[in-house]
DNA sequence: GCACTAATAACCGAATCGGTCAAGAGGTTG
DNA sequence: CAACCTCTTGACCGATTCGGTTATTAGTGC
């Protein structure tokens, strides 16, 4: 492990981008070694060199990931957002930003919830815990349902809203180009125009 | 494959259901005849005996899946429905419907899409025609945005509930309980709420 | 030229791959 | 009962791939 925190940056984010790409494609089980090592461009003995078994290596990935949320979870930035759209859009925004220099993990991280392999399966909850708390913290306030013509209707949309962003991500996982900013464009818009329909008059600025 | 069609219908659709359910998952390459014997209850020699080898298994639930599709796409009851959340409404019925007695279909046709294994790469086209076909006829016409507000709303609209769509499609994609029903009531009052907000007050019946 | 390091080609036994086949198990005729 | 037939599968095939190891190589500083 510390042979593979010798390496340069790069080199280090490519592995781990073959790594997680293959552990989210194929699952624990069905992603091999060879697959990594292919798609990262280096021997199959190298790898086994930086992460000793195949377990350390997808453990490895599970803390690596958990840090990484852990990081772009910026509570501030959240909580000074008082509109509801603000704080969907502010949120995005920072995921997707962070998704553009990392695009495996999402597909990585989805793929932990549906991991079945008892090899690793009390190891699971260092990322899936932490995803959790993520999750919770992006939430429907009570003073958002004010704005709404329909106050009733203020749980509704933003669950649609979360469904949309999960539909994005099952549009383009998988996929070789994710053009983010065009996505987030497209979000934004979605969403100004659900503001403009939902809000009360005096709440649209 | 006669031997596969003399077996009962119960039977039949337990192998199926099993093969589906493997190459959705893993994708052609690294789901294994083992697996879907396994998931089956049958021996492995019995899957070569009904389908002889794994492409033609493989083919035999393209040509499988075209066939649903094509059975369950009426365009006569979308053709008669005049109005835009009507028609996506009745598209999502039958098509829930119909994936209700078949669960697995819905992951293998995505997995589909990402398949990149020479062996089937020339025989996918059998699929991804049909359901080519079957999106296309799920159209926005010209009047329906005439009903709302602000006309230039309804493209982004109906591009919202495609997106939520696929949310729903994500969310339980894997998942081994699907509440059909739950569902359809969910995106049927989200319908209702967009209906509500978004057409001109004339068209609210 | 020499020592040290980092990467990998070659290799290991074990497991699994797609695919085959002969030995049953069970049922139907005489 | 014997003879026959159909269907299922355990056991097996050679080939490949698995996770993991090791011995050799290529590169680097001195």
């Amino acid at each position: 492990m510390d042979k593979f925190l010798a390496l340069t940056e790069e080199k280090r984010t490519t592995i781990l981008n073959a790594a997680l790409q293959c552990f989210g494609k194929f699952g624990y089980e069905k992603a091999s070694i060879n697959d990594i090592a292919v798609a990262a461009h280096i021997s199959k003995a190298s790898v086994f060199q930086y992460f000793g078994s195949k377990k350390h290596l997808y453990i490895y990935l599970l803390e690596y990931c958990k840090k990484i949320i852990e990081g772009i979870f910026d509570k501030e930035a959240l909580d000074s957002q008082t509109d509801l759209f603000d704080r969907i859009m502010t949120s995005s925004k920072i995921e997707m930003e962070s998704f553009k220099t990392q695009p495996f993990i999402l597909q990585f991280i989805s793929s932990v919830w549906e991991e079945t392999s008892p090899d690793v399966l009390d190891s699971l909850a260092i990322l899936t815990e932490e995803t959790c708390k993520f999750r919770n913290d992006m939430i429907l306030r009570e003073d958002d349902a004010l704005k709404f013509k329909n106050p009733e209707d203020a749980g509704p949309v933003f669950q649609m809203l979360l469904l949309m962003a999960e539909g994005y991500a099952a549009r383009y996982r998988g996929a070789d180009t994710f053009d983010f900013d065009t996505v987030m464009d497209d979000f934004q818009k979605n969403i100004a125009i659900l503001r403009k329909n939902f809000y009360k008059e005096e709440y649209l600025k």
